[in-house]
DNA sequence: GATAATATTTGCATAATGCAAGTATGAGCC
DNA sequence: GGCTCATACTTGCATTATGCAAATATTATC
Protein backbone atom coordinates (compact mmCIF):
# COMPACT_ATOMS: atom_id res chain seq x y z
CA UNK A 1 0.00 0.00 0.00
CA UNK A 2 2.69 2.06 -1.20
CA UNK A 3 0.70 4.63 -3.90
CA UNK A 4 -1.26 7.83 -2.84
CA UNK A 5 -4.14 6.55 -5.20
CA UNK A 6 -4.26 3.21 -3.15
CA UNK A 7 -4.22 4.86 0.63
CA UNK A 8 -7.21 7.31 -0.76
CA UNK A 9 -9.04 4.14 -2.45
CA UNK A 10 -9.13 2.48 0.88
CA UNK A 11 -10.26 4.94 2.85
CA UNK A 12 -13.47 6.28 0.35
CA UNK A 13 -14.12 2.62 0.89
CA UNK A 14 -14.33 2.28 4.13
CA UNK A 15 -15.98 5.56 4.75
CA UNK A 16 -18.18 4.70 2.00
CA UNK A 17 -19.52 2.06 4.17
CA UNK A 18 -20.21 3.82 7.10
CA UNK A 19 -21.83 6.21 5.22
CA UNK A 20 -24.42 3.20 4.66
CA UNK A 21 -24.38 2.24 7.68
CA UNK A 22 -25.13 5.67 9.61
CA UNK A 23 -27.92 6.17 7.50
CA UNK A 24 -30.69 4.95 9.51
CA UNK A 25 -32.49 7.33 11.60
CA UNK A 26 -35.61 6.94 13.96
CA UNK A 27 -37.02 4.77 11.37
CA UNK A 28 -36.40 6.56 8.31
CA UNK A 29 -33.32 4.50 6.22
CA UNK A 30 -31.78 7.22 4.46
CA UNK A 31 -29.89 6.14 1.46
CA UNK A 32 -26.06 8.04 1.57
CA UNK A 33 -27.20 10.23 -1.46
CA UNK A 34 -30.33 11.26 0.41
CA UNK A 35 -28.14 11.83 3.71
CA UNK A 36 -25.62 13.85 1.12
CA UNK A 37 -28.52 16.19 0.70
CA UNK A 38 -28.98 16.77 4.42
CA UNK A 39 -25.99 17.96 4.84
CA UNK A 40 -25.19 19.90 2.22
CA UNK A 41 -28.87 22.18 2.63
CA UNK A 42 -27.54 22.04 6.25
CA UNK A 43 -24.78 24.08 5.92
CA UNK A 44 -25.58 26.20 3.44
CA UNK A 45 -28.34 29.08 3.61
CA UNK A 46 -31.19 28.59 1.98
CA UNK A 47 -29.87 27.77 -1.54
CA UNK A 48 -31.16 27.03 -4.90
CA UNK A 49 -31.85 23.73 -6.36
CA UNK A 50 -29.19 24.02 -8.76
CA UNK A 51 -26.30 24.79 -6.42
CA UNK A 52 -26.97 21.62 -4.69
CA UNK A 53 -27.02 19.15 -7.64
CA UNK A 54 -24.46 20.82 -9.12
CA UNK A 55 -22.40 21.19 -5.31
CA UNK A 56 -23.09 16.97 -5.30
CA UNK A 57 -22.57 16.29 -9.02
CA UNK A 58 -25.57 15.08 -9.68
CA UNK A 59 -27.86 15.44 -12.62
CA UNK A 60 -30.65 18.06 -11.68
CA UNK A 61 -33.16 15.83 -12.56
CA UNK A 62 -32.40 13.44 -10.36
CA UNK A 63 -31.96 15.19 -7.93
CA UNK A 64 -35.16 16.81 -8.52
CA UNK A 65 -37.20 13.19 -7.64
CA UNK A 66 -34.58 13.04 -4.47
CA UNK A 67 -35.95 16.11 -3.24
CA UNK A 68 -39.13 15.02 -3.95
CA UNK A 69 -38.39 11.66 -1.82
CA UNK A 70 -37.19 13.88 0.90
CA UNK A 71 -40.40 16.48 0.76
CA UNK A 72 -42.34 13.54 0.70
CA UNK A 73 -40.50 12.12 4.49
CA UNK A 74 -41.12 15.57 5.82
CA UNK A 75 -37.11 16.19 5.87
CA UNK A 76 -36.44 18.97 3.68
CA UNK A 77 -38.66 22.02 2.47
CA UNK A 78 -38.66 23.89 -1.08
CA UNK A 79 -39.75 27.52 -1.18
CA UNK A 80 -40.20 29.67 -4.05
CA UNK A 81 -37.71 32.50 -4.08
CA UNK A 82 -39.78 35.70 -4.15
CA UNK A 83 -37.40 37.31 -6.09
CA UNK A 84 -37.11 35.18 -9.03
CA UNK A 85 -40.59 32.44 -8.95
CA UNK A 86 -38.07 30.31 -11.16
CA UNK A 87 -35.94 29.39 -8.14
CA UNK A 88 -37.14 27.23 -5.17
CA UNK A 89 -34.86 27.57 -2.23
CA UNK A 90 -34.23 24.42 0.05
CA UNK A 91 -34.18 24.22 3.74
CA UNK A 92 -34.58 21.57 6.43
CA UNK A 93 -37.90 20.79 8.42
CA UNK A 94 -37.68 20.24 11.95
CA UNK A 95 -37.57 16.69 11.32
CA UNK A 96 -35.22 16.76 8.39
CA UNK A 97 -32.63 18.88 11.15
CA UNK A 98 -32.96 16.38 13.96
CA UNK A 99 -31.61 13.78 11.13
CA UNK A 100 -29.12 15.45 10.36
CA UNK A 101 -27.95 15.79 13.00
CA UNK A 102 -28.88 12.13 14.08
CA UNK A 103 -26.03 11.41 11.75
CA UNK A 104 -23.71 13.64 12.39
CA UNK A 105 -24.16 12.94 15.84
CA UNK A 106 -23.35 8.49 14.51
CA UNK A 107 -20.78 9.77 12.09
CA UNK A 108 -18.61 11.28 14.22
CA UNK A 109 -19.20 8.63 17.47
CA UNK A 110 -17.83 6.10 15.11
CA UNK A 111 -15.21 8.80 14.56
CA UNK A 112 -14.35 8.86 17.66
CA UNK A 113 -13.67 5.17 17.83
CA UNK A 114 -11.48 4.89 15.27
CA UNK A 115 -9.75 7.44 16.89
CA UNK A 116 -8.97 5.55 19.85
CA UNK A 117 -6.81 3.87 18.07
CA UNK A 118 -4.38 6.50 17.36
CA UNK A 119 -2.73 8.94 19.53
CA UNK A 120 -4.32 12.76 20.20
CA UNK A 121 -1.20 13.58 17.88
CA UNK A 122 -1.68 11.58 14.99
CA UNK A 123 -5.62 12.40 15.29
CA UNK A 124 -4.79 16.21 15.35
CA UNK A 125 -2.18 15.85 12.43
CA UNK A 126 -4.49 13.97 10.53
CA UNK A 127 -7.58 16.18 10.43
CA UNK A 128 -5.09 19.40 9.58
CA UNK A 129 -3.83 17.29 7.22
CA UNK A 130 -7.61 16.53 5.52
CA UNK A 131 -8.04 19.56 5.66
CA UNK A 132 -5.18 21.02 3.93
CA UNK A 133 -6.13 18.33 1.02
CA UNK A 134 -9.52 19.86 0.89
CA UNK A 135 -8.37 23.40 0.36
CA UNK A 136 -5.81 22.07 -2.42
CA UNK A 137 -8.69 20.21 -3.94
CA UNK A 138 -10.61 23.34 -4.42
CA UNK A 139 -7.56 24.90 -5.83
CA UNK A 140 -7.22 22.52 -8.00
CA UNK A 141 -8.69 23.08 -11.89
CA UNK A 142 -8.20 19.97 -13.12
CA UNK A 143 -11.41 18.15 -12.15
CA UNK A 144 -14.06 18.55 -9.44
CA UNK A 145 -14.41 21.76 -9.49
CA UNK A 146 -17.81 22.42 -9.08
CA UNK A 147 -17.88 20.71 -5.41
CA UNK A 148 -17.56 24.27 -2.86
CA UNK A 149 -16.63 23.87 0.56
CA UNK B 1 -15.35 23.31 9.04
CA UNK B 2 -14.56 21.75 12.27
CA UNK B 3 -15.77 18.78 13.05
CA UNK B 4 -14.06 15.47 11.56
CA UNK B 5 -17.06 13.77 9.85
CA UNK B 6 -17.59 17.50 8.06
CA UNK B 7 -14.05 16.76 6.87
CA UNK B 8 -14.53 13.61 5.60
CA UNK B 9 -17.58 14.24 3.96
CA UNK B 10 -16.03 17.31 2.30
CA UNK B 11 -13.28 14.97 0.81
CA UNK B 12 -14.79 11.74 0.08
CA UNK B 13 -17.35 13.64 -2.13
CA UNK B 14 -14.72 15.13 -3.96
CA UNK B 15 -12.87 12.30 -4.27
CA UNK B 16 -16.24 10.32 -5.23
CA UNK B 17 -16.05 13.18 -8.10
CA UNK B 18 -12.79 11.99 -9.26
CA UNK B 19 -13.85 7.89 -9.24
CA UNK B 20 -16.50 9.51 -11.74
CA UNK B 21 -14.31 11.40 -13.84
CA UNK B 22 -11.05 9.43 -13.91
CA UNK B 23 -13.09 5.89 -15.48
CA UNK B 24 -12.99 6.26 -19.24
CA UNK B 25 -10.86 4.33 -20.08
CA UNK B 26 -9.90 3.31 -23.72
CA UNK B 27 -13.73 3.86 -25.21
CA UNK B 28 -14.87 1.53 -22.29
CA UNK B 29 -16.77 3.86 -19.92
CA UNK B 30 -16.29 2.08 -16.28
CA UNK B 31 -18.66 3.11 -13.52
CA UNK B 32 -17.09 3.56 -10.07
CA UNK B 33 -18.53 0.11 -9.23
CA UNK B 34 -16.75 -1.71 -11.87
CA UNK B 35 -13.53 0.27 -11.29
CA UNK B 36 -13.68 -0.58 -7.53
CA UNK B 37 -13.30 -4.37 -8.34
CA UNK B 38 -11.04 -4.52 -11.14
CA UNK B 39 -8.76 -2.67 -8.60
CA UNK B 40 -9.32 -4.67 -5.73
CA UNK B 41 -9.20 -8.21 -7.94
CA UNK B 42 -5.84 -6.40 -9.29
CA UNK B 43 -4.53 -6.29 -5.52
CA UNK B 44 -5.59 -9.59 -4.31
CA UNK B 45 -4.13 -12.93 -5.59
CA UNK B 46 -7.13 -14.95 -7.41
CA UNK B 47 -9.56 -14.23 -5.10
CA UNK B 48 -13.19 -15.90 -5.07
CA UNK B 49 -15.87 -13.86 -6.14
CA UNK B 50 -17.51 -13.82 -2.40
CA UNK B 51 -14.40 -12.37 -1.14
CA UNK B 52 -14.23 -9.19 -3.55
CA UNK B 53 -17.87 -9.03 -2.82
CA UNK B 54 -17.81 -8.97 1.16
CA UNK B 55 -14.52 -6.83 0.50
CA UNK B 56 -16.43 -4.01 -1.52
CA UNK B 57 -19.93 -4.11 0.59
CA UNK B 58 -21.58 -5.38 -1.95
CA UNK B 59 -24.84 -7.54 -2.25
CA UNK B 60 -23.49 -10.91 -3.42
CA UNK B 61 -26.24 -10.80 -6.64
CA UNK B 62 -25.42 -8.08 -7.34
CA UNK B 63 -21.64 -8.68 -7.57
CA UNK B 64 -22.62 -11.66 -9.77
CA UNK B 65 -23.92 -9.53 -12.11
CA UNK B 66 -21.31 -7.05 -11.94
CA UNK B 67 -18.87 -9.66 -12.61
CA UNK B 68 -20.63 -11.07 -15.51
CA UNK B 69 -20.73 -7.06 -17.38
CA UNK B 70 -16.88 -6.75 -17.16
CA UNK B 71 -16.39 -10.61 -18.30
CA UNK B 72 -18.03 -9.22 -21.48
CA UNK B 73 -15.86 -6.30 -21.55
CA UNK B 74 -13.02 -8.90 -21.32
CA UNK B 75 -11.79 -7.12 -18.46
CA UNK B 76 -12.25 -9.71 -15.94
CA UNK B 77 -11.74 -13.64 -16.17
CA UNK B 78 -13.92 -16.30 -13.71
CA UNK B 79 -11.82 -19.13 -13.63
CA UNK B 80 -13.56 -22.41 -12.02
CA UNK B 81 -11.02 -23.26 -8.42
CA UNK B 82 -9.92 -26.98 -8.59
CA UNK B 83 -9.92 -27.61 -4.93
CA UNK B 84 -13.60 -26.61 -4.44
CA UNK B 85 -15.49 -26.55 -7.40
CA UNK B 86 -18.33 -24.25 -5.64
CA UNK B 87 -15.69 -21.50 -6.00
CA UNK B 88 -15.00 -19.10 -8.80
CA UNK B 89 -11.96 -17.18 -8.56
CA UNK B 90 -11.16 -13.50 -9.93
CA UNK B 91 -8.53 -12.30 -12.12
CA UNK B 92 -8.17 -9.81 -14.72
CA UNK B 93 -7.32 -10.39 -18.55
CA UNK B 94 -4.56 -8.33 -19.93
CA UNK B 95 -7.16 -5.50 -21.52
CA UNK B 96 -8.58 -5.43 -17.80
CA UNK B 97 -4.73 -4.68 -16.30
CA UNK B 98 -4.46 -1.97 -18.38
CA UNK B 99 -7.86 -0.50 -17.71
CA UNK B 100 -6.83 -1.02 -13.57
CA UNK B 101 -3.38 0.46 -14.45
CA UNK B 102 -4.43 3.00 -16.73
CA UNK B 103 -7.38 4.17 -13.64
CA UNK B 104 -4.40 4.23 -11.60
CA UNK B 105 -2.54 6.78 -13.22
CA UNK B 106 -4.98 8.86 -13.89
CA UNK B 107 -5.65 9.07 -10.34
CA UNK B 108 -2.61 9.49 -9.19
CA UNK B 109 -2.01 12.22 -11.95
CA UNK B 110 -4.93 13.95 -10.61
CA UNK B 111 -3.41 13.48 -6.70
CA UNK B 112 -0.06 15.18 -7.70
CA UNK B 113 -1.19 18.26 -9.43
CA UNK B 114 -3.90 18.79 -6.45
CA UNK B 115 -0.60 18.34 -4.02
CA UNK B 116 1.41 20.44 -6.40
CA UNK B 117 -0.84 23.38 -3.66
CA UNK B 118 0.90 21.62 -1.03
CA UNK B 119 4.02 21.69 0.59
CA UNK B 120 6.03 18.41 0.46
CA UNK B 121 5.96 18.23 4.25
CA UNK B 122 2.23 18.82 3.86
CA UNK B 123 1.98 15.85 1.37
CA UNK B 124 4.02 13.51 3.08
CA UNK B 125 1.97 13.98 6.56
CA UNK B 126 -0.79 13.86 4.91
CA UNK B 127 0.34 10.25 3.57
CA UNK B 128 1.73 9.02 6.31
CA UNK B 129 -1.76 10.21 8.56
CA UNK B 130 -4.34 8.41 6.04
CA UNK B 131 -1.86 5.81 6.23
CA UNK B 132 -2.61 5.33 9.81
CA UNK B 133 -6.36 6.38 9.84
CA UNK B 134 -6.63 3.11 7.77
CA UNK B 135 -5.20 1.04 9.88
CA UNK B 136 -7.22 2.15 12.85
CA UNK B 137 -10.29 1.68 11.22
CA UNK B 138 -9.33 -1.93 10.29
CA UNK B 139 -8.50 -2.10 13.95
CA UNK B 140 -11.72 -0.81 15.02
CA UNK B 141 -14.99 -3.12 15.53
CA UNK B 142 -17.60 -0.94 15.01
CA UNK B 143 -18.48 -0.93 11.57
CA UNK B 144 -17.07 -1.28 8.27
CA UNK B 145 -15.41 -4.24 9.49
CA UNK B 146 -15.32 -6.51 6.58
CA UNK B 147 -12.86 -4.31 4.62
CA UNK B 148 -9.61 -5.82 4.50
CA UNK B 149 -6.41 -3.91 3.45
C1' DG C 1 -26.00 -41.76 2.66
C1' DA C 2 -29.11 -38.26 4.44
C1' DT C 3 -28.93 -33.51 5.99
C1' DA C 4 -27.00 -29.14 6.52
C1' DA C 5 -23.87 -25.59 4.94
C1' DT C 6 -21.56 -22.91 1.29
C1' DA C 7 -20.69 -20.50 -3.40
C1' DT C 8 -22.73 -18.84 -7.11
C1' DT C 9 -26.62 -17.75 -10.31
C1' DT C 10 -31.39 -16.41 -11.90
C1' DG C 11 -36.43 -14.45 -11.27
C1' DC C 12 -38.64 -10.70 -10.16
C1' DA C 13 -40.01 -6.51 -8.38
C1' DT C 14 -38.32 -2.00 -7.13
C1' DA C 15 -35.47 1.97 -7.12
C1' DA C 16 -32.07 5.03 -9.25
C1' DT C 17 -30.27 7.27 -13.22
C1' DG C 18 -30.05 10.53 -17.17
C1' DC C 19 -31.32 12.25 -21.61
C1' DA C 20 -34.85 14.65 -24.22
C1' DA C 21 -38.68 17.32 -24.03
C1' DG C 22 -41.99 20.24 -21.56
C1' DT C 23 -43.42 24.30 -18.55
C1' DA C 24 -42.78 28.55 -16.43
C1' DT C 25 -40.28 32.60 -15.49
C1' DG C 26 -36.82 36.14 -16.42
C1' DA C 27 -33.47 39.01 -19.50
C1' DG C 28 -32.03 41.35 -23.65
C1' DC C 29 -33.16 43.89 -27.53
C1' DC C 30 -35.83 46.19 -31.15
C1' DG D 1 -44.82 46.30 -25.50
C1' DG D 2 -43.47 42.12 -27.75
C1' DC D 3 -40.20 38.83 -29.84
C1' DT D 4 -36.41 35.76 -28.93
C1' DC D 5 -33.27 33.56 -26.06
C1' DA D 6 -31.56 31.91 -21.56
C1' DT D 7 -32.52 29.83 -17.12
C1' DA D 8 -34.69 26.86 -13.22
C1' DC D 9 -37.15 23.25 -12.56
C1' DT D 10 -40.21 19.09 -13.71
C1' DT D 11 -42.01 15.00 -16.21
C1' DG D 12 -41.78 10.95 -19.86
C1' DC D 13 -39.44 7.24 -20.92
C1' DA D 14 -36.03 3.91 -21.47
C1' DT D 15 -32.05 1.89 -19.22
C1' DT D 16 -29.55 0.25 -15.53
C1' DA D 17 -28.66 -1.01 -10.76
C1' DT D 18 -30.16 -3.10 -6.66
C1' DG D 19 -31.44 -6.86 -3.40
C1' DC D 20 -34.40 -10.36 -1.62
C1' DA D 21 -36.07 -15.04 -2.33
C1' DA D 22 -35.43 -19.12 -4.57
C1' DA D 23 -32.78 -22.38 -7.52
C1' DT D 24 -28.52 -25.06 -8.57
C1' DA D 25 -24.35 -27.26 -7.69
C1' DT D 26 -20.93 -28.67 -4.72
C1' DT D 27 -18.88 -29.76 -0.21
C1' DA D 28 -18.96 -30.82 4.87
C1' DT D 29 -20.96 -33.34 8.77
C1' DC D 30 -22.62 -36.90 11.26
Amino acid sequence: MENARELFQIMTRRLGLLNKNCCTVGGCDLSPAHSHILYEVDRRHNPSMQQIAETLGTDVTTFSRQVQALIKMNLLQKTPDPSDRRVYTLSLTVSGKMAATTIDTQMNAYLDEVFSYMSEFEQETLLRSVKLFNEAMGKSSKCCAPVTG
